[in-house]
DNA sequence: CATATGTCCTGAGAGC
DNA sequence: TGCTCTCAGGACATAT
């Protein structure tokens, strides 16, 4: 599930598109159902086709792709898709395609009009349940519909800009940490690692949170979505996460909390990681370096 | 307005 | 073995 370092790692890992020219946009066949595609696949060709890729950044954990005319691509993988250059593993859930040439050359030689492209290189989309979207989008739509409605980008959070956000909230912190209105990027492996760096009970409630435990939390915030980055990403045991040349991320090694059930907590030695489910989503965490110091009804203090 | 729940989608794995 | 059922959770629509 794609998360703020998969979706950085997705981002380098294409950003040789930069300077690149479409020359065709693709849906691949595919009998599943098709993902969502705005606008349909032959404006989209039609708008893309000859333009120029600017620059390619990350929104949160989406994939934002600025072309020369002020148009945006915005790729949202949400849970299982991947944006690549090659290697997708496999054929089946290949969704779209966008062909790049970096060097179009058109004349006229012994009265042939003569097209030559130099370089090819394309952009993937690859997703096997299908959730994720690609929009094209103009500036102002961008604006409205998509950044406006982002917090933060999470390795932008201050414990000030967190204490200010959050701190009227009644929901649970680790139920506030995937609220991507009020902080971008963070999903639910990392809410769980960040939790558990910071020391923090996923229970207490955003208005209960003290200020040394905000400054725990945007500083573990740093610490594990930088680390997470220079690992790749995690590539958890069902192994969907890929990075652009389908190699595995290696973060998954230094999870303490996520997916681990039951095994002894690495930092106490005495809890053992619990799992409990908040917001229909799993939480892990060690009951004992957690525990929340006054603030949850149904823990003692 | 804020917060909670339902929906989409596919494949893995459990259980019988 | 093969079927059915449940689950995974990102973002958004709809409900409270």
């Amino acid at each position: 599930m794609p998360e703020l370092p998969e979706v950085e790692t997705m981002c380098r890992g294409i950003r040789s598109i930069e300077g690149l020219r479409v020359t065709d946009v693709i849906m691949s066949e595919c009998q599943l159902k098709p993902i969502s595609l705005s606008p349909p696949i032959s404006e989209m060709r039609r708008v893309l086709e000859g333009q120029k890729v600017l620059r390619v950044d990350r929104l949160g954990k989406r994939v934002l792709i600025q072309f020369e005319k002020d148009d945006y691509l915005v790729i949202e993988p949400r849970m299982t898709g991947l944006v690549m250059l090659e290697n997708p593993p496999n054929q089946t859930h290949l969704r779209l395609e966008i062909v790049f040439c970096s060097c179009l050359i058109e004349g006229q030689s012994d009265g042939i009009q003569r097209r030559t492209v130099v370089t090819h290189k394309k952009m993937l989309f690859w997703d096997r349940r299908g959730l994720g979207t690609v929009r094209l989008m103009k500036p102002e739509v961008l604006n409205h519909r998509v950044i406006r409605r982002l917090g933060p980008d999470a390795l932008r959070m201050t414990s000030s800009l967190y204490a200010e956000n959050f701190k009227h909230k009644k929901k649970a912190i680790k139920v506030a940490l995937l609220d991507q209105s009020l902080v971008a990027g963070i999903g639910n492996i990392y809410a769980a690692e960040i939790l558990f760096l910071a020391g923090v009970d996923p229970r207490l409630l955003c208005n209960q949170v003290t200020g040394p435990q905000w400054q725990r939390i945007s500083k573990a915030t740093r610490e594990i979505l930088l680390t997470a980055i220079e690992y790749e990403g995690s590539t958890l045991s069902d192994g969907t996460y890929r990075n652009a040349i389908n190699g595995e991320g290696s973060y998954q090694q230094c999870h303490r909390v996520y997916d681990r059930e039951g095994v002894s907590c690495t930092r106490c030695q005495q809890g053992k990681i619990s799992r409990i489910v908040q917001a229909q989503r799993s939480t892990f965490f060690c009951p004992v370096c957690q525990r929340k110091r006054g603030c949850h009804p149904s823990l003692p203090q």
